[in-house]
RNA sequence: GGGCAAGUGGUGGAAUGGCAUACACGAAGGACUUAAAAUCCUUUGGCUGAAAGGCUAUGAGGGUUCGACUCCCUCCUUGCCCACCA
């Protein structure tokens, strides 16, 4: 047989069923192998894959093909992000429904993933828009209502004017919707939302042992659920009853607070203005602000726009009047929606204070300008120093001072230290058709009444028409939302909100457990074998949402003792975007490359070589369409050397006198190979090792470089060992060669992982290079190990090592053992 | 503005503080061929030299060290994330 992309279709086909029909990938849970679990996160079913699928991908494949290789009992899953908003754009354009749609696409995609030879436990498929799927999401959310962690609360929200639905906090990217960049508004709306915060603390506490987890992602994660220790401060308004709270983390420059400012939104406003000559003034101010968008405010950057109220605050710890402002720079989402400004030592306070021309006093003082006036700054002073004008506290540096500060403030009652976070509840309620239906029927007798367990799951209607025309399409479905009270039987109507599809996401690692138990979520003791998840793998965009999410939900299913562990996936790798002429490969920048085309033009195991190979797994990968013809090639070479340089029953065959360097060489690549992918995935450099062994062969075969003869038994040995080796890389090609040598293994996926002999590491003679004054000025070829004695007596007297030393001195005589000498003179 | 990465040939990239540029792509020359493809062989950081060799080079500058792509400091550039967060 020639090496011919007709003959890689056919092989390929026939592996890919062969594996099928045998189910050669499924895992069995009551194995008494030691688990590993490798996950990918799921697609989105869009229909096609694109290169990001198959580096993502094929990544998890080969690492879940070699721990199998190694001995491990491997759970490795496929399942599809399957309910969402294309669904219902793409429902509209081929005037078709959503769950068709999403059917066909789910179809196509498992297709694909069969065509790369992905090497999934197919029985444990599942797709979260089915109600096998979606019911137990209605479970999770119910027993989230009896937790009081799923409530409902009228607020201000984000809303996507073009998908027409709410947002999540993380889903809201620099001010515009994370899915379709539509700048988001803010509206009022009556919303269900998870209590995300009461798991701040955990969340935060426990990324500590997230010790195989990138740290750029657990910064990310740490940044949003921003945990900041800092002091409420009461501030009594002149004249009135009033005590406004502010909150701070710099309660050290409380003594340089001039002012203080209240963000248009703060619900005392309206209250503390009433009846006063500023009420009409203030009022207009409030309304102007209230029609710029959060983005516009903050794109406007430096300039700062605020107003007096005509009323002063009493600074607590000096007894000072402070006036109070209305400014668009404070926001009310943040601490208590109230500042104290202290334009010395913030620079935000430092521009509005120049600008209205408000007091300034210097309460830390600038090692660098110790005498510097306040009049003569041209820019807030945030660094660290010592207080100064601080009454008792003077002469303390300001660092040091904010826990004595925040304890005397306490015992005055002026203020109390609090804890201040970023992350705020997850809103969780879509005002869209294609999600799962939340679980909650509204009474006018008995209010909120959550669907009762046994009659779950609350079905999506599927013969609904979908039109595009805003609203939601569940609202307008009469037999959906008319209900009778499960309490009391009287009409009732459903809740026609469905949930954000990040819930689906968020547990979905634990259904693959046991995907068609219809009793209960997973089966706990299956969960306590596989779970938690050994190896992640995806793209960072997720870093934030899906896997803040998914430990949250995973903590909540511990604290209902479904679980015993408190963080989901052990390990994460997050794989680099695939690059076109240096741009995010993209539809709409027309800079994609279709993995059908190049299957179909190499091969999947080609394709699989090249993405492995271009680029170490969390990089950027620059697509290259020369480079992957060296992946064929290389392939080829490799088919090549089986087919013609291997020899069945070898007999009687005298080792040669070069066997012991081939061995050398072939121990040195398992050794490499291997260390590389469980050091840190480094497949392109596990790779290159394999190719090395191959030019080796090359070389004794062609007696190159002065390369002697092996005997065939070590070349027979080095053509299984490199099959061996790029099995879990281009499992097909391998599974093929490996029946043409002969073997008799089911599939070389049950082979075992070629072992390294480590005393064949070693070397009988090494290259010594020798650096006079640390440059490079000559190599010797030496026996191993020799002692200084050894290496003085061969070396000194090299003709020219001495010219180099000439009649200088010799300082110190550095040696690295078996590698350098490094001679000062 | 803050945080985190990263900066090495024409390109992708390799180097537990110890021979910088492995491996591959591309390019050039050659063999085979009527020719092309495929395959095989050779060369390939720069400067210099007939050659042996010499000098030089990992964003820039300094430092530590016998020895620095690697560690430390300052700066520059690029990418990503966060951001009037009090």
């Amino acid at each position: 047989m020639s090496y011919t992309i007709d003959t890689i279709k056919k092989l390929e086909a026939k592996w890919q069923e062969f594996w099928r029909k045998s189910k050669t990938f499924a895992a069995d849970s009551s194995t008494k192998k030691p688990k590993y679990y490798v996950l990918e996160m799921f697609p989105y079913p869009s229909g096609k894959i694109h290169m990001g699928h198959v580096r993502n991908y094929t990544i998890a494949d080969v690492i879940a093909r070699f721990k199998k290789m190694q001995g491990f009992e491997v759970l490795h899953p496929i399942g599809y992000d399957a309910f969402g908003q294309p669904a219902e754009n793409a429902a509209i354009k081929h005037k078709t429904d959503p769950a068709k749609w999403t059917h066909r696409c789910i179809d196509e995609m498992h297709q694909e993933f069969e065509k790369m030879g992905f090497s999934y436990d197919w029985d444990r498929e599942i797709a979260t828009c089915d109600k096998e799927y979606y019911k137990w999401n209605q479970w999770i959310f119910l027993k989230m209502i009896e937790k009081g962690l799923a409530y409902k609360k009228a607020s201000a929200v984000n809303w996507c004017p073009s998908c027409e639905t709410t947002l999540a906090n993380e889903e809201v990217i620099q001010g515009e919707c994370w899915r379709c960049k539509t700048e988001v508004k803010q509206k009022d709306l009556n919303q269900w939302y998870l209590k995300i915060t009461d798991y701040s603390e955990r969340l935060l506490e426990d990324l500590e042992t997230l010790k195989h987890w990138p740290e750029r992602v657990k910064t990310m994660q740490k940044n949003w659920i921003g945990k900041s220790y800092g002091v409420e401060i009461y501030f009594k308004v002149e004249k009135t009853k009033e005590a406004l709270p502010v909150f701070t983390t710099r309660q050290d420059t409380i003594f340089g607070a001039t002012y203080v400012v209240l963000a248009p939104e703060h619900p005392l406003v309206e209250k503390l203005v009433a009846g006063t000559k500023e009420e009409k003034a203030v009022a207009q101010f409030v309304e102007k602000i209230s029609h710029v968008s959060k983005t516009d405010r903050v794109a406007g950057g430096l300039k700062k726009e605020g107003i007096f109220t005509g009323l002063y605050a009493i600074n607590p710890v000096n007894n000072e009047r402070m006036p109070i402002w209305i400014a668009d720079y404070v926001l009310m989402e943040y601490g208590t929606g109230a500042i104290m400004a202290v334009p010395t030592h913030d620079q935000r306070d430092f521009l509005f204070a120049k600008e209205h021309k408000l007091p300034m006093r210097i309460v830390i003082k600038d090692p660098k300008r110790p005498d510097i006036s306040a009049d003569d700054l041209k820019e807030a002073f945030e660094d660290e120093g010592a207080l100064i004008n601080s009454a008792q506290f003077n002469g303390i540096g300001n660092v040091e001072s904010l826990e004595e500060i925040a304890d005397w403030m306490e015992a005055e009652e002026i203020g109390k230290k609090v804890i201040h976070w970023r992350l705020r509840d997850w809103l969780i309620s879509r005002q869209r058709y294609w999600g799962t239906p939340i679980p909650v029927i509204y009474c006018d007798a008995c209010g909120v009444v959550p669907v009762p367990e046994k009659e779950l799951p609350v079905e999506l209607p599927e013969d609904i028409k979908i039109t595009g025309e805003g609203g939601s399409p569940l609202a307008k479905c009469k037999e959906f939302v008319n209900v009778k009270c499960p309490k009391c039987g009287k009409a009732a109507q459903r809740e026609t909100d469905t949930m954000a599809t990040f819930f689906d996401s968020s547990w979905y690692y634990l259904r693959y457990i046991s995907a068609h138990n219809d009793k209960e979520i997973f089966d706990t003791k299956d969960a306590a074998t596989w779970m938690p998840v050994d190896q992640y793998i995806g793209g960072i965009e997720h870093a934030i949402l899906h896997l803040l999410y998914s430990r949250f939900f995973t903590k909540f299913l511990n604290d209902l003792k479904l679980v015993k562990f408190e963080e989901p996936f052990t390990r994460l790798l997050t794989q680099g975007m695939v690059l076109k002429d240096g741009e995010v490969m993209s539809k709409s920048k027309g800079n994609t490359v279709d993995p059908d085309a190049v299957i179909g033009k190499y091969g999947a195991d080609a394709l699989r070589l090249f993405i492995l190979f271009a680029a170490p797994p969390e990089d950027q990968l620059e697509w290259n369409d020369n480079a992957i013809e060296g992946s064929w090639r290389f392939l080829s070479r490799v088919w090549n050397l089986a087919e013609t340089k291997y020899q069945k029953d070898v007999k009687d065959d005298a080792p040669a006198e070069s066997d012991k360097d081939l061995e050398h060489d072939r121990n040195v690549a398992i050794k490499k190979f291997t260390d590389d992918i469980e050091k840190g995935f480094k497949f392109n450099t596990a790779i290159s090792s394999i190719m090395v062994l191959l030019n080796s062969v090359d070389k004794h075969l062609k007696g190159k470089q002065g390369a002697k003869a092996v005997s065939q038994t070590a070349i027979n040995k080095t053509i299984e060992t490199v099959i061996m080796l790029l099995a879990p890389m281009t499992p097909h090609l391998c599974e093929e060669l490996w029946k043409m040598l002969g073997k008799k293994d089911k599939t070389i996926s049950d082979v075992a992982w070629p072992a390294c002999d480590e005393s064949m590491l070693v070397l009988d003679e090494v290259q010594i290079v020798v650096q006079i004054n640390g440059k490079l000025r000559a190599k010797f070829q030496m026996p191993v190990d020799l002692s200084e004695e050894e290496l003085k007596e061969v070396i000194l007297v090299d003709d020219k090592v001495k010219e180099y030393i000439a009649d200088k001195p010799i300082k110190r005589f550095i040696i690295i053992p078996n590698k350098i000498v490094n001679i000062v003179v």
